[in-house]
DNA sequence: CCCATTTTTTGATAATTGTCAAAAACTTTC
DNA sequence: GAAAGTTTTTGACAATTATCAAAAAATGGG
C-alpha cells in the first residue's frame, strides 16, 4: 500500500495535497538488518512502510528488548523523540529489506499549515501510537504469556515468521525459552 | 498550584491569554468517592488538578483495575476518549475531595486557534501521557513486583497513603496479597 | 555443500507470584 | 462506642515463568 492510498482511507486527498506530499516526501530503501536510528540521536523523521518490517528496540542488562514491530501500511518512528524533539531511547532497525516514505518533522509542520485537513493525520498517528501502548499494558498486566502470544499471532500472523524467537519473546516480555515452550505445546 | 502557574513553567502566558483561560475554564469541586466520568461516556473535558487525587479504572473479570493516578498539578482525562472522540473505556473517580479546573475539548480547540502558543501545551500533555505509558510498560515488562512498588514509592510517595492497597496493587499489576507481603518485608 | 555461527528446543530446578481461606486491623455509621 | 462493613495481613499451597546448561536445528558465507 502506498502512503497516499493509506491516507485516503482517513481523509480526502486533493490533487494539490497529493502533489505536495510527493514533492516533500522521500522514498528510501533500507537493506535488511540496517539501523535506521540509533539511541541518543534525535529522530526527525516519520517513516511510512510501503514494504518491509521495522522494529524499535533498546537494551536492558545488555540484552535487546524489542519495543514494537511495524509492518506494511504502518508508520515507524521513535515517537517520543519525534514529538518531544529529544534524544531517542531506542534504536530503529529494518528486519527486512524495506521501502519507506520518509517525512521529516519540519515537512510535517508545513503540511499542517498549508493543508489543515492533514492535522487529522497527525492526530490519527498519535492516537494510534497511544492506543497500541494502552493495549500492550493491558496485555502485559492481565494476560498470561500464552494469551499474549496468541493475541499477537491473531493481530500480526506474518510476524511470527518474519521476526526471530528472541525478538518476539522480548516484545512479549518473556524469555525465549518460555516462548519456545508455548509454541511447541500449542 | 494553579493552572496558570503550572502552564507558566512551559510557555509565557500573556495577560490576554490568562484572561481568556480564566474566562473559558470552569472551577469545579468534586467530593471524595464521586465518579467524574463513566465507562462508555464521551470524555469531553480535560481536568487540571489544583487539589486532590483522581484515578482512572476499569473492570476485568468484575475486578477494578486502576489504570493511573493523577494528583496536584497534573491533568486527568480519559485521554483516548478525549482525543479520539470515542466512548471512554475507563471510569474517572475522585479519591479525595478535589478542586479542579475543567477545560472542554471545544474550548481547547478555540484556544489553539486564538493563541498559537498554546499548541505547545496540547503537545506537552500528549507527550506526558505517552511517556508515562512508555515507562509503565518498561516497568511491567522488566521489573519485579517489588521494584515496581519501590519505583512508585519514589515517584509518588504520598500516593501510598492516599490510595488503598487494592487500588495500588491493581495499578502495579499484582494482587493485594502480594503487595501486602512486599510492604511487610521491606 | 560443509563448517561456523546463530537460533531454537529441551531438561532440570528455582524463584516469583497467584489463589483461596481465614484472621486481624481499621472505618464508618447509627 | 459497638456492630457492621471494609481493608489489610497471614498462611498453605499451586501455577507460572525464569534461570542455567546443553543438545538439536537452522542459517549463512566461502
Amino acid at each position: 500500500m502506498t502512503l497516499i492510498g493509506h491516507l485516503s482511507s482517513t481523509i480526502t486527498i486533493s490533487k494539490a495535497l497529493e502533489k505536495e506530499i510527493h514533492a516533500v516526501s522521500k522514498k528510501i530503501t533500507v537493506p535488511k538488518g540496517q539501523r535506521i536510528l540509533d539511541i541518543d540521536e534525535r529522530c526527525t523523521s516519520l517513516y511510512f512502510i510501503e514494504k518491509g518490517l521495522i522494529r524499535g528496540f533498546h537494551f536492558v542488562d545488555g540484552k535487546e528488548i524489542t519495543n514494537w514491530f511495524a509492518q506494511e501500511s504502518e508508520f515507524a518512528t521513535c515517537f517520543y523523540s519525534f514529538i518531544a524533539c529529544k534524544p531517542s531511547f531506542e534504536n530503529l532497525q529494518a528486519l527486512e529489506d524495506c521501502e519507506l516514505v520518509e517525512l521529516s518533522f519540519s515537512v510535517l509542520q508545513n503540511l499542517y499549515q498549508q493543508f489543515p485537513e492533514t492535522e487529522r493525520i497527525g492526530r490519527m498517528i498519535t492516537e494510534n501510537y497511544y492506543i497500541k501502548l494502552e493495549e500492550r499494558i493491558l496485555s502485559l498486566q492481565f494476560k498470561t504469556a500464552k494469551e499474549r502470544y496468541q493475541k499477537l499471532a491473531l493481530s500480526k500472523p506474518s510476524l511470527l515468521q518474519r521476526a526471530s524467537l528472541g525478538q518476539i519473546a522480548s516484545y512479549l516480555g518473556i524469555t525465549q525459552e518460555t516462548l519456545s515452550r508455548i509454541r511447541s505445546e500449542a
